[in-house]
DNA sequence: TTATATTATCGTTAATAGTCGATAAGCGAT
DNA sequence: ATCGCTTATCGACTATTAACGATAATATAA
């Protein structure tokens, strides 16, 4: 993975609240966006701006399912990421 | 680790170049600030301002070492790091 | 097809980040 | 004490981010 994408997955979580809505996305597997507003006092547009920042990024995925979207962490960037921590030495 | 205390770390690392900053600080174990700035493309003040950024992060230190500071990353920090992303999950 | 539920986007505002050149501050050598 | 080297900080500028409410867009249900 090469550092500017690698750059634009830290920066995504490098915001509290995203940090917490990638711990929750791993915790339930799946989420709603309407769920994760649920337990955030930040707006729904504030969440859905969260959301589309860290999608960009590539560290989580959504997908349209009717009127909502399921959101979910894409585990091979998240391993790639990990990975490079591994061998950061 | 506290989230805050990590989203500092991960917004930190969410720049190419001081991805590379601390790469290069793996690499050489430790570097005076001058030889960072050799290395990239950006004034001395923009390197240091980097650098600075590192360091509040907590995720490099650097000590002064007469006229010059010598920078290092902080294994308990990154080592911190890695075990949040190993326990990610 | 109209209403409802859900999510995304727009426009705005305030704050923060990135970069530079210029300058200040510190130490060591002369 | 001053000069030179190294680093940090300041001030300026532009760009980006974070947050909100309002609105648009889309899909399902009635």
């Amino acid at each position: 993975m090469d550092t500017e994408k690698l750059a634009k997955i830290f920066k995504a979580l490098g915001h509290p609240t995203r940090i917490k809505i990638v711990e929750h996305l791993m915790e339930m597997d799946t989420c709603v966006c309407g769920q994760i507003v649920n337990i955030f006092p930040y707006s729904q547009s504030t969440i859905s701006q969260h959301l589309k920042l860290l999608k960009e990024s590539g560290i989580v995925c959504g997908e349209v399912e009717g009127p909502k979207t399921r959101f979910c962490v894409d585990k091979h960037a998240l391993n790639q990421v990990k990975t490079y921590m591994e061998n950061l030495k």
